[in-house]
RNA sequence: GCCUCGAUAGCUCAGCCCGGUAGAGCGGCUGCCUUGUAAGCAGCAGGCCGCGGGAUCAAGGCCCGCUCGAGGCUCCA
């Protein structure tokens, strides 16, 4: 049995003609029902009663999560290529019908063997599309010796030659049902088996970038909130700031006016309601006193608003308004939050450029394309690390082809196309560009769109040459993409690097301690720190490990954290004046040179990204540990 | 949201199958060592065994519910 069940505002539907013989009777007269559960069905070879009843066990659970009552079974052949005669399908039906009814459940039907029309509107809620199946087999658990011997067709017979039975061989010789085996105590055994019956890679693991940002001290989760909603820790802050500044410069470069808005607005308010009902279960909601405010799940509504208000014409067109939202947030089902690549509450610059007409639109989508690979480019990204996917209707294609041929001309890579017949969303035009983690799954960083709907839908206009009110093009666009994933890519690219043989790490301006320092004994502590604020006053992040360990340990621990250059300093080096820099980037070779080479050679790499000084005590030996 | 798995010291994990005194390594603290490029030695402290309920003379271990995390599915405007 196959059933699609979709819950909707209302459907009307109208029997048309009898399409078999057994069909029942009917009025070729329209139906119409509000706000029901429609369920659309098929019933397959050897469904049964028991199986009707726990469709609608299942339909009455769903109804109690909805707050609902009201269902409509349609019969609907087209789900299935396995149907059961019609005789049966009508009794089950039927069977489903009674059932449902004699549990309360206010019930319709759509008579079974017409050829119908129908009409629906569907809630865009999480749960108001499902698609389930049931077979007999997954309703009665037969135990095997009891099993009868049954026509089984050549199909299933194949498939049960291919399916493999997994067991464990137990000491005394005897065979345990994998299911059955309890693996506590033999967990090399159990990742072993797990390899083998899912028979890919090891992609039961966690992400790497979750531990990592633990273990770095970055970030971490923080039960005390809701899922997906993390804390940062010192060394994290540091590199989520630098990402910030640096993208909001660029954005104010590009001529990006930047501006702040509420992270809370009135479900009420009547631009927003019309934009939101589309999807009532993606917000954060708070109750304050009489009203209902939800918490921002993007820059566009406070930079909408505002320009709604604005008043500007097309000779200040392109408009272009910034913001950089901590945070936006967007109640993610709790199986998708996944450490910093899928949050609830994120940090994302928001670019929105007000055109006059598309052919502005154009020009500046182009601009912003650049920017969008130069940003990520040196936040340490590069075309390598991603993929891009264009998406776009036949008819912009028709129109703009070349335009289209133009931006992938300029990314040089091949480009994923998404084409749709009709445009469905509120943009005409959008790109995104995808990282590829450890575990082959994508996630979108920057992104750009042409909407040509939202400026009507928010009385947004500017003045033409006519001195004519005009609704501009709205072209969106993060440059960077959340703050939090660019964090995630680098780590996981970092990653990556290990899995090659390269020395993992972030980007030299990213790196929460750029310079490490190791007096070889305590007696060079004073000259030591001489040199630290020689080189911190190049604006250079530099630290000093006064703790009580060995040389050795001190600078495995240096490499761990992924400390970009550490040097070892003991009388030689204060008596030459020549450092001996080990190198993190050439696997940790030394090299010589004096403090000035050292100085500018840093310099030069972090030259045009922002600086912010050491998040921590400069002494090692006063900080706390935020992670054992 | 669904299915599966997990949660024990600050961290990583053993103990659970078969109920009967809470374990290791790392980290922390104290002391020794004062070091030349990836783990020096010794001692000490550290536990509501995620939370709540149940069965049991007795639960970290069994049963049920919840919270949080992970994988898969679904979703990703």
């Amino acid at each position: 049995m196959r059933i699609l069940q979709l819950h909707s505002d209302f459907i009307v539907f109208k029997p048309l003609e009898k399409e078999i013989e057994i069909a029942e009777e009917a009025k070729k007269e329209e139906n119409r029902i509000e706000e029901a559960l429609v369920l659309f069905i098929a019933i397959e070879e050897g469904d049964n009663s028991a199986l009707a009843e726990k469709a609608i066990d299942d339909t009455r659970a769903f109804l109690g999560k909805l707050g609902a009552n009201r269902i409509l079974i349609y019969p609907f052949a087209h789900l299935s290529s396995n149907l059961s005669k019609p005789t049966e399908a009508l009794k089950i039906i039927c069977a489903m019908e009674a059932y449902a009814k004699n549990k309360g459940v206010e019930t319709y039907r759509a008579p079974f063997g017409w050829n119908k029309q129908f009409t629906i509107s569907i809630k865009g809620h999480p749960l108001a599309e499902q698609s389930r199946s049931y077979t007999p087999e997954s309703q009665n658990v037969v135990p095997c010796e009891s099993k009868q011997e049954e026509t089984v067709s050549e199909a299933l017979k194949a498939e049960d030659t291919m399916k493999s039975y997994w067991h464990v061989l137990q000491t005394d010789g005897s065979l345990v049902p994998i299911e059955e085996f309890k693996f506590k105590g033999n967990s090399n055994l159990q990742k072993f088996s797990q390899y083998e019956i899912k028979k890919t890679r090891a992609v039961t693991q966690m992400p790497p970038h979750v531990p990592l940002m633990k273990r770095l001290e970055i970030a971490d989760y923080e039960a005390g909130s809701d899922p997906g909603n993390i804390r940062w820790y010192p060394k994290g802050r540091l590199i989520k700031s630098l990402l910030e500044q640096y993208v909001s410069a660029r954005v104010a470069e590009y001529g990006g006016m930047e501006v702040e808005t509420p992270l809370m607005y009135d479900f009420n308010h009547p631009s927003l309601s019309s934009y939101l009902n589309r999807f009532p279960a993606r917000q954060y909601v708070l109750k304050s006193e009489d009203k209902e405010l939800f918490l921002r799940f993007a820059a566009c509504f406070g930079q909408f608003l505002i320009a709604h208000d604005a008043q500007f014409s097309y000779k200040q067109m392109p408009v272009k308004l910034y913001e950089l939202t901590r945070y936006s947030f967007r109640r993610e089902k709790s199986g998708e939050v996944v450490g910093l690549k899928r949050l609830r509450a994120f940090t994302m610059p928001d670019c929105h450029a007000l055109c006059t007409d598309i052919e502005q639109a154009k020009k500046e989508f182009i601009i912003r394309f650049d920017l969008c690979i130069d940003v990520l480019d040196n936040i340490g990204l590069t075309k390598d690390d991603y993929e891009i996917a264009i998406r776009f209707t036949r008819e912009f294609y028709n129109e703009h082809g070349d335009f289209i041929a133009a931006v992938a001309a300029k990314f040089g890579k091949p480009i994923l196309a998404e084409v749709w017949n009709e445009r469905f969303f509120y943009f005409a035009l959008k790109w995104d560009l995808n990282f590829i983690d450890n575990q082959d799954k994508a996630a979108a960083l920057s992104t750009d769109q042409i909407d040509v709907e939202n400026a009507k839908r928010y009385g947004i206009t500017y003045v033409d040459e006519k001195g004519e009110k005009q609704f501009p093009l709205i072209l969106h666009c993060s440059p960077s993409g959340a703050i939090e994933r660019d964090i995630y890519a680098l780590l996981e690219k970092a990653y990556r690097e290990q899995m090659k043989g390269k020395p993992p790490m972030l980007p030299l301006w990213l790196s929460p301690t750029q310079v490490r320092l190791i007096p070889i004994s305590d007696k060079f502590l004073d000259q030591v720190e001489v040199l630290a604020k020689q080189v911190e006053s190049h604006c250079i992040r530099v630290d000093i490990d006064d703790s009580a360990s060995t040389l050795q340990k001190k600078i495995r621990e240096a490499e761990q954290e992924w400390v970009p250059y550490i040097i070892v300093v003991g009388e030689k080096e204060i008596n030459s004046g020549l450092l001996s820099v080990r190198i993190r980037e050439v696997k940790g070779s030394q090299q010589q040179m004096t403090v000035d080479n050292l100085i500018s050679k840093v310099t030069e790499k972090i030259a045009g990204k922002p600086y912010k000084p050491l998040p921590l005590p400069m002494y090692i030996s006063k900080r706390p540990q935020f992670h054992g």
